[in-house]
RNA sequence: GGCGAGGUAGCUCAGCUGGUUAGAGCGCAGGAUUCAUAAUCCUGAGGUCGAGAGUUCAAGUCUCUCUCUCGCUACCA
């Protein structure tokens, strides 16, 4: 595919400002792009990979809070570890930008300005209250005010909390703001959507065909299945009207007049920053941006994780059509999950390793990690990575295939030919020959398996170089033969540092420290990926020191990252924020119960749902409670529970649901009944 | 519930448009060897390709049913 452009952009998805980054994200989006980009770089394609921080959405405001301090504080803090974390795995961006920047947001605006003028969105007005002191317009549910039917003084703007009715704010008598306090005015608000439905049938033909605006754009067998599979799933399924705007303080303001408090939704904000990445890029070299993003000679590859097939697939996509003049992807390599020992990898919990931590833990060792990464990616199904595998690759192939096999040939060569590179004789056996066509075939075997997306398979080729190389030694043995016919010797050993030299290049993306050192040691400061194929060392080339290459991981070391796994024994949780604070009062307008169930049955049709009869003590009713996944109806009959009996009724999958069974979520993602002790009876009221 | 992707040797995974005795690496067993980081090389054992049915001269590879895992999605007050 690259062959046939003239120039390659590169994406990785934007990591969210809002925590660190664990070998999940550098398996996903970020080491196969590093792979791919440092192939067409060695190759001297024209080729800029950009990436950035995604600063916005309300996930960063919620954190913000929660730690007591501003938005701005957290990006500030995340973008600079982030890039920390990338540099410690030598994942080298072109460009690592931020989208919180003002360049980024007056192009997002701009963008936004161009789609709204040709029609790409729908709006919609309505009246919509507006709080005057927060100068933002406000969600429903941020109204309070007392319900028309009932009385209640703290109903919300969607539903009365305690006649269960459901309202829209303008019905509430005397609203105020949840925000503020202050009495919220009424004014006119404009929604943006993107209506997705219409532009179902270009994208069947996009993503089918590979067929553009009516020429050929791409080879959709190229693209992997479960992308291609995730997306007509949402194609066939019918694609909804999208809102492009949400009401936060957070974000790149939506350029319109009398929409304050909004903000463009992250997913029209986050993929435009590849576009300001790239501008700031062409800045910085001095170059224009236009043609990596407006040539049809340019290909457009985004690295992701299976997450983001949908946006980068179909909204993005649609986002850009609609705008005109850019380029679609031509391939979007979108990996499956990394799994960790055994279960998920979870931020919440602990169960990660971290980019950061591991660079602290084994410093200069970042080409372990990318080939551990690199072996076990997740191409087409989930991964598993455990410390133990990473100690076996590192150690058996690693160290011992290609770590000694390099020791066997600086040694021999400082033995026999006083550290310099001997020349050939010329004649070479039919053995030579095939490892001199090995040699030759290899860079072709791993360059299209990178080109393809596979980098595993590209991986097993290079490394079957260099275990084509310890064979070949250990069959003709020079250490014998140079005592008989010691330029019989001289050949060998010549062969063997041109499988060396020719390793160093067909391994530099994968592990471009080692590829590094080797290359200095057989004096040379750069191995371009085009000399391959070739003898590469000169005769009477001095050969420099070449320490151990890699050590061996211990036992010890294993253990110690495994007992680094999972929550800290002393450190607090890191939970979800503490909400706002309440009043008696509303404490008090709460009804909890202990009830006892009597009956349980799945709801049909709903995976989650169970519909429960329980006894209060002083009635039975049916409680739909979504607890279905976790447990059973054995398991829950007979139970003693503790109910919010004056729970507004509510009809879920048409069953109507008289209150709330109150469970404790836990750590693992579990739930828990919160089982009141023995001698407690149904339709004792909890205070 | 709807949809998508997976379920292949003890482990981690290949197997691209259906075609001879199903592959790799690691692990295991036996052997060779010593230039080398107890490294390397060779040989071997080990799989009813999740289960069942069908299409075909021929299926891990296509179709259907079932089952398990992961993901998206709806219902989780």
């Amino acid at each position: 595919m690259s062959a046939s452009h003239k120039r390659t952009l590169v994406t990785s998805a934007l990591p969210y400002a809002n925590g660190p980054i664990h070998i999940g994200h550098i398996a996903g989006a970020y080491l196969p792009a590093d792979l791919f980009v440092r192939y067409l770089r060695s190759r001297k394609r024209d080729v800029v990979w950009v990436c950035g921080s995604d600063e916005h959405g309300a996930a960063i405001t919620l954190r913000a809070r929660k730690e007591g301090t501003t938005p701005r504080a957290i990006v500030d803090r995340y973008h600079v570890e982030m890039q920390e974390a990338f540099a410690g795995l030598d994942i080298a961006f072109d460009h690592y930008d931020r989208t919180s920047s003002a360049e980024h947001h007056a192009f997002a605006q701009q963008f936004f300005l161009e789609l709204l003028e040709k029609g790409a969105f729908t709006e919609e007005t309505r009246q919509q209250f507006y709080d005057p002191v927060e100068r933002q317009f406000l969600a429903d549910r941020y109204i309070q005010g007392t319900c028309p039917k009932c009385g209640y003084e703290s109903a919300y703007g969607d539903q009365c909390e305690s006649c269960g009715t459901a309202l829209s704010p303008d019905d509430l008598i005397g609203p105020t703001s949840t925000l503020s306090g202050a009495t919220p005015e009424r004014r006119d608000t404009t929604l943006w959507y993107l209506p997705m439905d219409r532009h179902e049938d270009w994208l069947r033909e996009y993503l089918d065909k590979g067929i553009f605006q009516g020429a050929d754009h791409h080879d959709p067998k190229a693209w992997k299945a479960h992308v291609l599979g995730q997306c007509r799933s949402w194609i066939e399924g019918g694609l909804q009207s999208r809102a492009m705007t949400r009401d936060l303080d957070w974000g790149v303001p939506v350029p319109v007049e009398g929409a304050e408090g909004k903000v463009l939704y992250v997913w029209l904000d986050a993929p435009l920053g590849y576009i300001t990445a790239t501008r700031h890029w062409a800045e910085k070299k001095g170059v224009d941006w236009k043609p990596y993003w407006m040539d049809p000679e340019t290909q457009l590859v985004h690295f992701i994780g299976k997450d983001n097939i949908v946006f980068h697939c179909i909204i993005f996509p649609i986002l850009l059509k609609e705008h005109g003049g850019y380029l679609l992807p031509h391939n979007v390599p979108a990996n499956e999950f990394m799994n960790l020992e055994g279960d998920k990898i979870s931020t919440s919990r602990n169960w990660a390793v971290w980019a950061k931590e591991y660079i602290e833990d084994f410093p200069g060792r970042s080409d372990e990690m990318r080939y551990v990464l690199a072996s076990i990616m997740p191409e087409q199904k989930d991964a598993e990575f455990t410390w133990e595998d990473f100690q076996a690759r590192v150690n058996n192939e690693l160290a011992d295939v290609l770590g000694n096999f390099v020791n066997r040939v600086f040694v021999l060569t400082g033995k026999f030919h006083g550290g310099k590179a001997p020349g050939a004789s010329g004649r070479w056996t039919e053995v030579d020959r095939a490892l001199l066509d090995l040699v030759a075939s290899t860079p072709g075997a791993v360059g299209d398996a990178i080109e393809r997306y596979r980098f595993r398979d590209a991986l097993q080729h290079a490394m079957g170089l260099v275990r084509a190389g310890n064979k070949y030694l250990t069959e003709e043995e020079p250490w014998k033969v140079v005592k008989t016919d010691p330029e019989r010797a001289a050949d060998i050993l010549h062969l063997a540092l041109q499988v060396t030299a020719n390793a160093a290049i067909v391994l530099s993306p994968f592990l471009p420290r080692t590829a590094q050192r080797l290359a200095m040691a057989l004096g040379t400061s750069e191995l371009p990926w085009d000399a391959a194929g070739s003898a590469l060392v000169a005769e009477g080339q001095p050969l420099g020191d070449l320490p151990i290459l890699f050590e061996k991981i211990t036992d010890e070391q294993v253990a110690h990252q495994q007992a680094k796994l999972g929550p800290d024994q002393e450190g607090m949780r890191d939970v979800e924020a503490e909400k706002e604070q309440t009043t008696f009062d509303d404490f008090q307008a709460m009804d909890l119960r202990v009830a006892e169930v009597l009956a349980a049955e799945k709801v049909k049709g709903a995976d989650k749902l169970l519909q429960l009869t329980v006894r209060t003590g002083y009635d039975e009713r049916t409680v739909v409670s979504g607890i279905a996944e976790h447990f059973s109806p054995d398991d829950v009959v007979g139970r003693k529970v503790v109910l919010l009996a004056n729970l507004a009724p509510r009809k879920i999958r048409g069953v109507v649901s008289q209150g709330m069974v109150l469970m404790a979520s836990t750590e693992d993602g579990g739930l828990r009944f919160i089982t009141p002790e023995e001698g407690v009876e149904a339709g004792d009221v909890i205070r």
